[in-house]
DNA sequence: TTTGCTAATTGGTCTGATATATTTCATATT
DNA sequence: AATATGAAATATATCAGACCAATTAGCAAA
């Protein structure tokens, strides 16, 4: 019986051999809006900063209820290309993505699939070196400045394990922001907070530990303003390396 | 003139000094309704699969009307949280993002701030060295046969250009998936298209190129089979890097 | 068993009214 | 003259209720 049920489902779902045809999209009013709008703006034909019509209007011209417009601004507004405002002389605007908003779609597919802590402290293993020689490449003086402090810092929380911490993440994104890479530091952006929060605690209490790592951030933070790429990198990568080994990688 | 508008400005949009309540924000039906779903949903207290009630019985729990309940609605499914579905036995099904709604994000970032060719390649040299690296630890026997197989389709299209750089790019993207790791696959397909696009037509032209480059993808190939991270890396490191050096990173 | 009809259920869309936020501008006040 | 104050104007925000359209369940007929 269940045999007999399966094979219904799969005559009627499955390909029918003759011509194949994979599940027909009905687009719906607001999609198609939406991607309408979309093109427009990513195309550049409507500018940065420019206000969209209001709703009354794009109603009209799109021949769209505004409950439909509406969805459709909802979702790029969700996409960050818009932002509405409220109120005489509001209306929606466009504007460019930022940062943000990839940091909070990553955030929410790691911690709605429970990405395993291994994957975050690789993927942080790709990026930190590389930032790192980018930033001794592209380091500006305020870049040096603000990773120069956060080190101090650091020193200064030698002993009160709660600053140590958020001075070495500081500190490592500030050399992350140094790189002046916009996809690695949304990327990075995007695991620290969960990477960080996890690893530090249980591998920076041993004593001795933080003093080692202060360290290596030295001649990390002096690599980086002497502007040796090379260096940098090869430092970086042994200190998160250093890490991982710590953890074990199979957490 | 200006100066007294501008005063005047200042002291209603600035700080009035006693209290500086910074810009209250009324959040918005839609809103708050979507948190609260995001919330159970990333909390796990509605699980994967599940079904959402229906729009009108929202609209009636929450007490809010059936349009904000579907703007709420159309939000989340932007972030890849549900799938909706019309009809008997439709409604509003809890899914986990896919890595194609990070691909989405990142894509429409990269394109609406025309993000630099160079800051991609960055991003690439990044991720591939180390994505080698784990291909080479993780690899399963699919990855190998997949890896191979565009390999040597590769080696079948040293005269087709067009060939070529299908097999290259596919090549490139089997060893990243091949890292399993997700988050460096969701960041790798959102640059691969942009970067390969661009970079290849202008640098496999010229005639033996390909030839070497057929070449260092059989010793890479080769890494990642016999299962030596290390080589692995060191090779994928320099063949990027070779493209990067190729295209002057100032473009 | 298969096919086709019918009804039930759910999302999709539209209309139009009202509420609320925000700016503009004229006017009153000091 | 500078500054509150308040009404009007103009957006979005929200709601209520109707009807359309897709999909499925269940029954009936071939």
């Amino acid at each position: 019986m269940v045999q007999k049920k399966d094979t219904a489902k799969t005559e009627r779902g499955g390909a029918q051999r003759r011509f194949s045809l994979d599940r027909i999209k009905i687009p719906k009013a607001a999609d198609v809006l939406a991607s309408h709008l979309r093109d427009e703006i990513v195309q550049g034909r409507i500018a940065n900063g420019e206000m969209l019509p209001n709703e009354r209007e794009l109603a009209d011209n799109s021949g769209l209820s505004r409950s439909s417009v509406r969805e459709a601004l909802r979702m790029l507004e969700i996409e960050g290309l818009l932002v509405t405002k409220q109120g005489r002389n509001g209306g929606s605007m466009v504007c460019q993505p930022s940062r943000d908003t990839i940091v909070k779609t990553v955030n929410l597919y790691i911690s709605s699939r429970k990405t395993r802590l291994s994957s975050l402290v690789e993927a942080r293993s790709a990026i930190e070196p590389s930032a790192a020689m980018l930033a001794a490449r592209y380091r500006t003086a305020e870049d040096v400045e603000a990773i120069s402090a956060h080190h101090q810092r650091l020193l200064d929380n030698l002993d009160d394990l709660d600053g140590f911490l958020r001075a070495n993440i500081d500190w490592h994104m500030a050399i992350v922001h140094a790189s002046h890479n916009d996809l690695l530091i949304a990327f990075m952006e995007s695991i620290a907070q969960s990477v960080y929060a996890v690893t530090n605690v249980e591998n920076l209490n041993p004593e001795g530990v933080r003093q080692k790592v202060a360290k290596v951030h030295g001649l990390i933070t002096d690599a980086i303003k002497a502007g040796d790429p090379a260096e940098a990198k090869r430092l970086m990568d042994r200190h998160v390396n250093a890490y991982a080994e710590h953890i074990g990688m199979t957490a």
